[in-house]
RNA sequence: GCCCUUGUGGUGGAAUGGUAGACGCGGCGGACUCAAAAUCCGCUAUCGAAAGAUGUGGGGGUUCAAGUCCCUCCAAGGGCACCA
């Protein structure tokens, strides 16, 4: 027994020493075992970690530890997600080279990370910028493209001025840049897309498979994926005379069923159509200019403003001989979506409907409420789902439901020729182009003869050249004065590199698999897979919900059609934790304050150095802008690892945000040393074995800590971490009550030391370095991480006496204590008794006397 | 506008349709101490002296029984957004 304080300053260093010398956390394949992988978001290689690293690292690290406990080959690496622009801007702002930069910043957060006393195999440590990762995506690229998975096309791209390059429409957020926030442009480029939409109806249907995913995830992607049926069919055009014109306008719609209700119909702005007639019509021109000005961003202000410009054309009705209906460009329809163009009904539609008011069209409403009058006529009736709807003023559609009207629509068209179902996707495909110089180089060579040449694989990886300036916006990799000339693999003829970069998403949509052989000479070794394959567990922010998880699954079934990957989905089951927040500090004059530099006094708070008075804003996320950070490293070195981690897992469910408070982390510590005061105590009780009857005392406790055994197994396994945290509170507290009774029975001292093992085991994932040194003093010889988690007693978890709640008419009145599994009749009888029950029933007729088994009882009774 | 999630003590949060508030923080009281810190013990939803009554955002419903299921409204958070 000692009755010194728990240093995990001193042990906390020596136990990770151990773990890293001894390799146990190095995975190697064993097909006699059963495997785990469980990975967390690699990070980005910023600098420092930061609280968000340390709570997620920290759910994975419980995980890995606790599946190997129980067994499991566990398969839990780490790497860092390299390339992107923070470097490139490091470069321009202090003159650093983004590689030295990048490798730097590694160095700085695995040190960070190893102090966190993390599970990881860092023999599997990879990073994205290192050519021997790169060249595996480059090859991979190649097949792709042989494959009829990469597609060059001029496109009008996202344009962000600031940064200089192009985004994909997922990294344009309110018409701003994802990261350097400035108003997105429309620009015509060449660029690479990968075809993502081949797997559109893939991508969806799998989402139904995908059962260990949040709901929430799956719908946003459902939505993102955005699967519509419709029809698409031809009208005829004439002139304003009435000559039919010698083409069709083709339009998409998924309302084909309110035809009879169309007014109008409308084209882009970049039609085919509006572009044509506007060759002859300057007014038009002047209309397509101010719509592609506006673009994406001011729109939002102007969103209420439909406008239009009419074409002089008329499209002529499928089904009403002699109707037409005027053509307009608008600003309203989207030229990436369905043909670009659209029937208007205005009855049905709000837009159509703001449309047709401004510009005096017809409004007939087509579709009702059945036997119920007719709609207010100063607003579009636009039906909710499943309602009971039909079909009016539309000639042979009258009285049809919604879907038989579609139907019909549809058959007509169908038979007529002119017109098909067809099912449209809002997802587009991934355009994977940018102009940066910190990012894998594409592995193509542009030849005047042959035009576009894949760089032949035994040339690869093609390696970003080092010595590049950033003196002037726009791509380093253009301005390298050697680097792009090259002779054509193929011809010979002089020739150009590529020098565009892959968007960085391509870097983390294949890493998981990469971890798997890391070392490989092709990109993943088809054995590794096999055995490691899927992740069991990913964890990372919601943030990724979209873009990353969505790019990697397609890019899993990319590798999969060339014969790189044999699995579809890639995380079998996904975890998306909460936020960690904190409050915010702000001067008089707005200026943010780091919460290290407030201070309390007498309720209020003031700036440490200054002594100014400070205001407490919100609690918000960790953020640098904000200022309302806390660095882990300054934690861990006052408290140590274990504590900052104990805190992360505490109280707040893992989903929700957690807020991080100095009183928190405070109660996280003393904790610590109540586990290690408890145990160094229990360690006293000898060590001896127990054979005999126990007493009441001592099987009390036993149950209590294997209950609290079974309950933290089924909370771990749940990732319900909170929960476990609580129940081991509960057996340290039990443990504390027996340790302070005077001179216990040998009984009692083996239940004690049985209590001090389980519980050392048990918070052993949450905080590994205190649990080896718990271990030591408990007398065990081999540590932790090769002891097998715990089994409880299943004798042990249930009590053979239960407390059964009596109701009278749903209100508690009294409990009483009865055998487990007694009769229905001997629990009546027993609870007629009761003081509190004679007392409500007050002579009353029993109704009905329902029993639930081992829980509760209700009496009903009349009046 | 559409879709989703969440509303429980002073506070973070527990609760397979079955005793609401486990466990933690904070608070109050006590022990130890010359004293403080640390530690340990007890109490802590509200009203009430008690019996009891009330109570899970508001209103309604289903049920012997509702924080939990259904309808509706309100509030907060998130996602999508001229997607035809």
């Amino acid at each position: 027994m000692t009755s010194e304080r728990y240093n995990s300053r001193e042990a906390e260093p020596r136990w990770q020493q151990y773990w890293s010398e001894s390799r146990c956390f190095e995975a190697i394949e064993d097909v006699s075992r059963p495997k785990y992988y469980v990975l967390e978001m690699f990070p980005y290689p910023s600098g420092r970690i930061h609280m968000g690293h340390v709570r997620n690292y920290t759910m994975g690290d419980v995980i890995a530890r606790f599946k190997r406990a129980c067994g499991f080959n566990v398969l839990h690496p780490m790497g860092w997600d390299a390339f992107g622009m923070p470097a490139e801007n490091a470069a321009m702002e202090r003159g650093v080279h983004p590689k030295a930069w990048t490798y730097e910043n590694i160095a700085a957060m695995r040190t960070q990370l190893k102090s966190m006393g993390l599970s990881l195999d860092w023999s599997r440590e990879l990073a994205t910028c290192d050519p021997s990762y790169y060249r595996h995506e480059q090859a991979m690229f190649i097949d792709f493209m042989k494959a009829g998975l990469v597609e060059r096309k001029v496109s009008l791209v996202n344009w962000d001025p600031v940064d200089q390059t192009v985004l994909a429409n997922e990294q344009v957020i309110d018409g701003r840049g994802w990261r350097s926030g400035a108003v997105v442009e429309k620009r015509e480029l060449a660029q690479w897309f990968l075809k993502i939409t081949d797997y559109s109806e893939e991508l969806l249907q799998a989402l139904d498979s995908l059962e260990k995913w949040p709901e929430k995830v799956r719908l946003m992607q459902r939505n993102w994926i955005g699967r519509s049926e419709g029809l698409r069919f031809s009208f005829d055009l004439e002139d304003e005379h009435g000559n039919l014109l010698n083409e069709k306008l083709t339009v998409y719609t998924t309302r084909h069923d309110t035809i009879f209700g169309a007014s109008f119909c409308a084209v882009s702005a970049d039609h085919e159509l509006a572009r044509r007639c506007s060759e002859s019509d300057a007014g038009l021109v002047e209309f397509r200019r101010e719509v592609s000005a506006l673009g994406t961003s001011e729109e939002n202000i102007e969103r209420a403003e439909k406008k239009g410009y009419a074409l002089g054309i008329y499209a002529r009705h499928p089904f009403l001989a002699g109707t037409r209906l005027p053509v307009y460009a608008a600003n309203f329809v989207l030229m990436g979506y369905g043909e670009g163009d659209i029937f208007g009904c205005p009855a049905h539609d709000q837009r159509d409907w703001d449309f047709a008011r401004k510009y005096g069209l017809p409004i007939l409403p087509v579709v009702a409420p059945r036997n119920v009058a007719l709609q207010d006529p100063n607003e579009p009736f636009i039906e909710k789902e499943g309602a009971d709807i039909v079909l009016v003023n539309s000639d042979f559609l009258d009285g049809m439901t919604v879907a038989e009207a579609k139907d019909e629509v549809a058959a007509r068209f169908e038979a007529a020729g002119t017109g098909e179902r067809k099912v449209n996707f809002r997802l587009r495909d991934w355009g994977v182009s940018r102009q940066r110089y910190w990012g894998c180089p594409v592995p193509v060579i542009h030849c005047p003869v042959c035009k576009i040449v894949p760089v032949p694989k035994s040339d690869l990886p093609v390696v970003l050249p080092e010595d590049v300036t950033f003196d002037k916006p726009g791509n380093p990799l253009l301005h390298h004065p050697t680097w792009r000339f090259v002779k054509c693999p193929q011809c010979g003829s002089d020739a150009q590199r590529e020098t565009d970069t892959f968007d960085t998403f391509i870097d983390s949509s294949w890493y998981y698999a990469r971890f798997c052989s890391p070392h490989a000479s092709v990109p993943v070794e088809a054995d590794a897979a096999r055995y490691w394959m899927p992740v069991d567990q990913y964890i990372g922010g919601v943030e990724h919900a979209i873009l990353h998880l969505l790019y990697s699954r397609f890019f899993a079934r990319a590798m999969g059609k060339t014969h790189h990957l044999n699995w579809d989905e890639p995380f079998a089951s996904l975890f998306t934790q909460g936020m960690v927040v904190h409050e915010t500090f702000q001067l008089g004059n707005g200026e943010w304050v780091f919460p290290v530099d407030a201070v309390l006094k007498d309720g209020s708070w003031f700036h440490a150095k200054t002594g100014e008075p400070l205001t407490i804003g919100g609690i918000e996320k960790m953020s640098k802008s904000k200022r309302n950070v806390i660095d882990p490293e300054s934690i861990i070195a006052s408290y140590g690892a274990d504590t900052a981690r104990w805190f992360m897992l505490s109280d707040s469910p893992p989903e929700r945000d957690i807020e991080w408070t100095e009183a928190g982390a405070e109660g996280a510590w003393k904790f610590t040393q109540r586990l290690w005061r408890l145990v160094n105590e229990a360690s006293a009780f000898g060590s001896g074995e127990f054979k005999g009857e126990f007493g009441t005392a001592a099987l009390e406790l036993r149950r209590v800590a294997h209950r609290s055994l079974a309950a933290v197994t089924d909370d771990l396994s749940s990732l319900r971490f909170n929960r476990a945290i609580a129940r081991i509170y509960e057996l340290a507290n039990a443990l504390g009550s027996a340790l302070a009774t005077a001179n216990p029975t040998a009984d009692v001292a083996f239940v004690i030391r049985e209590a001090a093992d389980f519980l050392t085991l048990m918070f052993a994932p949450m905080m590994p370095h205190l649990a080896e040194e718990c271990w030591k003093v408990l007398g065990h010889t081999r540590p932790v991480v090769e002891t097998a988690w715990p089994k409880p007693l299943a004798g042990l978890i249930v009590d053979d006496e239960v407390t059964i709640a009596v109701q009278v008419n749903g209100k508690r009145r009294d409990e009483i204590k009865l055998p487990k599994g007694l009769a229905k009749d001997k629990i009546e009888v027993a609870v007629m008794q009761l003081e509190g029950v004679k007392r409500a029933l007050d002579g009353k007729a029993v109704v009905k006397f329902i029993v639930v088994p081992d829980r509760i009882v209700n009496i009903v009774i009349g009046g």
